[in-house]
DNA sequence: GGCACCAATTCCTTT
DNA sequence: AATTGGTGCC
């Protein structure tokens, strides 16, 4: 192993053995570099086994990175290894000793949607209305009180005297113990439970603490209180905690994250060890001095900058649209230059946005222009209706206690069984110990249910309990066609002869997919362990490498990655930052970092774009500039615009010479030459809905004159002089006027 | 119980 | 704009 492609920080860094380390990393200062040298040189240069080192990353494809490359540099020794996620390490732990805490090992996880399912069960026991407390607002509530690490009884007793509390505690007590009886942990029991099994086990504890001698917490700033107990506790016994973060990057404080975890890491860890990393590898100057010009404007930040030896590379190229669609013309068309012009391929962009509702108009523009794309996050695949309802007949199968499940697919496909059965079978369970499916067999005993559903009911119990048998000695892959094959899933789909049955039924065949490459890539591959890494597995986990195409994502899910050339789009006031934003000066300086971890994720080219109007709720409304465009530096953006879309804010008003440097002139020209229509084959029809904006060279239709070609726009915007082919030059107003824009 | 139609709500970010 | 939930009728 070399380590003399390490810098001096770097290195010092990764040699040091033993006590707590911090490495404070900037952005694209080789953070992964140094976590993976660090490891491989325990392991190679120290003796140490693999076996007794673990990392925690933030995506489970991180993992396996950093798995793959601590083997390219020393063999594959890894396998023994403790690496992944927060959440896929305490499930781990959890499989092995649930027992310990009142859980059987076949536990199963439940998802945000499962989540809420439980809660609407709830609120009915409770007689909560949902109109008046939202689903939502209490699942926040008590996903905030679950990462401060305060379980109902001390959240009961931190807010006993106040009278308001009253109704949620109760309601947090009942989804606690509901969560309990269907043996299901929401994502944050993973973190509470762990740490819960540790304080009542000291057997357990000890036995982790003597096991990983070595622990190493990548992104550590994005860390909440229980991650970060439980590190406390993993860690007490030979305190020897390698952590790397960077404050400026933390973006998760909504989640839990609590940045004082990694700011007070000295005072936690007394006589750690201090690293800086402040080179960065990754950006050329022009974009790095970007993203300091932004930073610096967070009041409560402790100073560092990054520098490169890179050079300046091109301007930051900034746009501002008429709308979205104008907006995501631009970016889509850039790509296109790029790609004709450079030795680019699709996936060397990225189009970054604040929410996932923003990927809309650029899917469009792409789509339009035949261009390859992926959407990372959003409607995940494994939200799908039709797998999460896969997905719940097999949780079923593994934990006959999930009622969640159950309730989701009793009558999925129709079983002529709705509200008033379950109630019924409901009535009869409170008398008894049993879940929902257990209670099945005693239908004799429960009066009033048709003979229809009746049938239904016990057909259902033997399809899940036909499928249970088989469970220790079938491939989950056989199960999955025999779930298929009873629920004759398909075919019902095919009857429906829709395009969305159709997508469906791709999404059925697809997840079969997925489950074979489980299969493959697991040394024990059985339902139980395919069932908590669907559940686990992130938005990041799942773009695919050798895949080629546009990646569009939000700036959450671009942490960590990098880009050649990347779009940071939709930069408008209530929308980035957003409008929740506005009055809370902490949740500003979160923004902020956020734009930061934006612009940081470009390697060669950047551009900032917005618009001037945006449709949102069915509206068509004006917006204005984001704050944070402001506080870049203007002397590296270059404005792109259509010369109406001058900016608002104090405008990036290039220099003359950079105007009509060749590149703007370049970049401008295949911007109109897009928007006129005259590179034959580019946005074929698409304006149906024309925007309003003239520029020359747009083609206009006159109520009176006819068809008309805009030679010039007043300096106003308005004044239109347009040559038309009936009546040769006429001067117009284009607001008072009769025309409007033919593409 | 199932289905069709209407109304309300949503678009902040995620394991 | 689009999805989701609710209501009322069959």
């Amino acid at each position: 192993m070399d380590l003399s492609i390490l810098n001096d920080v770097q290195r010092k860094a990764v040699e040091v053995v033993d006590g707590p380390i911090l490495v404070v990393a900037g952005a694209g200062s080789g953070k992964t570099r140094v976590l993976t040298h660090r490891i491989a040189n325990l392991i190679e240069n120290h003796d140490i086994f693999p076996s007794g080192i673990m990392a925690i990353t933030f995506t489970n494809k991180a993992a396996n990175e950093m798995k793959t490359r601590i083997g390219s540099l020393i063999g594959p020794v890894t396998s023994q290894m403790w690496v992944g996620t927060f959440h896929s390490i305490c499930v781990r732990i959890l499989r092995r000793d649930a027992d310990r805490i009142g859980y059987t090992s076949d536990f199963v996880i439940y998802d945000t949607q499962d989540q809420k399912a439980l809660l609407k069960a709830c609120y009915k026991e409770l007689n909560i209305d949902d109109k008046q407390t939202p689903l939502k607002t209490s699942q926040f509530k008590i996903s905030a009180a679950k990462n401060d690490m305060l379980t109902p009884e001390l959240y009961d007793m931190q807010n006993a005297s106040d009278y308001r509390e009253k109704g949620f505690i109760k309601l947090y007590y009942l989804y606690q113990a509901k969560l309990k009886q269907n043996q299901a942990m929401d994502f944050d029991d993973l973190m509470l439970k762990t740490i819960e099994l540790f304080k009542q086990n000291q057997d357990v504890l000890s036995y982790y603490q003597n096991k990983f001698k070595y622990i190493h917490v990548d992104e550590y700033q994005d860390t909440n209180r229980a991650q970060y107990t439980l590190i406390q506790y993993l860690a007490a016994k030979n305190r020897n905690l390698f952590v790397v973060g960077d404050a400026d990057q933390s973006i998760y404080k909504w989640r839990g994250a609590d940045i004082r975890n990694i700011r007070e890491f000295e005072e936690d860890f007394p006589g750690a060890q201090i690293f800086k990393l402040e080179q960065n590898y990754r950006s050329k100057k022009n974009i790095l001095d970007l993203a300091n010009s932004v930073i610096v404007n967070n009041p409560n930040r402790r100073d560092k900058s990054l520098w490169t030896d890179q050079d300046s590379g091109e301007k930051i190229g900034y746009f501002r649209g008429y709308d979205e669609k104008d907006e995501a013309k631009f970016v889509i068309e850039r790509i296109r230059t790029f790609i004709r012009e450079k030795e680019y391929k699709l996936s060397d962009f990225a189009i970054l946005y604040r929410t996932n509702a923003q990927s809309r108009s650029f899917e469009d523009q792409l789509m339009l222009n035949a261009m390859a794309y992926k959407v990372i996050g959003g409607l995940k695949f494994y939200e799908r209706k039709e797998i999460k309802d896969l997905l719940a007949y097999m949780k079923l199968v593994v934990n006959p206690n999930d009622d969640v499940s159950f309730i989701r697919v009793i009558n999925e496909p129709k079983r002529s069984i709705g509200g008033k059965t379950i109630e019924k079978i409901q009535a009869f369970q409170s008398k008894t110990e049993l879940s929902l499916l257990e209670s099945i067999p005693h239908l004799s005993q429960i009066e009033g249910i048709g003979a229809k559903a009746q049938k239904g009911l016990v057909e259902f119990y033997e399809l899940i309990m036909g499928l249970k048998a088989k469970l220790d000695t079938a491939f989950v892959s056989q199960i999955y066609d025999e779930l298929l094959e009873k629920l004759n899933i398909i075919s019902l789909y095919e009857l429906e002869r829709s395009i969305e049955a159709d997508a469906r039924i791709d999404n059925i065949y697809e997840f079969k997919t997925v489950i074979e490459e489980f299969e493959k890539r697991s040394e024990s591959p059985n339902l139980r362990d395919f069932l908590a890494e669907t559940s686990l597995r992130s938005d990041q986990d799942n773009i695919e490498e050798q895949e080629d195409g546009v990646l569009l994502m939000t700036l959450h899910a671009s942490k960590g990655l990098e880009f050649p050339v990347v779009f940071l789009v939709g930069l408008e006031d209530n929308l980035f930052p957003s409008f929740r934003a506005m009055d809370d000066p902490e949740e500003l300086e979160e923004e902020r970092r956020l734009c930061y971890v934006g612009i940081t994720r470009a390697e060669e080219r950047l551009f900032v774009t917005h618009a001037r109007n945006r449709n949102q709720y069915g509206r068509f409304e004006p917006r204005h500039p984001s704050p944070f465009l402001r506080e870049m530096d203007q002397s590296i953006l270059e404005n792109l615009s259509d010369q109406n879309e001058m900016p608002s804010f104090d405008p990036p008003k290039p220099k003359k010479e950079n105007y009509f440097s060749k590149n703007a002139l370049k970049s401008k020209q295949s911007f109109f030459g897009k928007a006129s229509g005259t590179q034959g084959n580019t946005t074929p029809v698409a304006s149906a809905s024309q925007s309003a904006t003239y520029f020359a060279g747009a083609k206009v239709n006159h109520k009176v004159f006819g068809m008309g070609l805009v030679i010039s726009v007043g300096a106003d915007g308005e004044m239109l002089t347009i040559a038309f082919d009936s009546c040769g030059i006429k001067k117009i107003h284009s607001g008072l006027a009769p025309i409007r824009r033919v593409d």
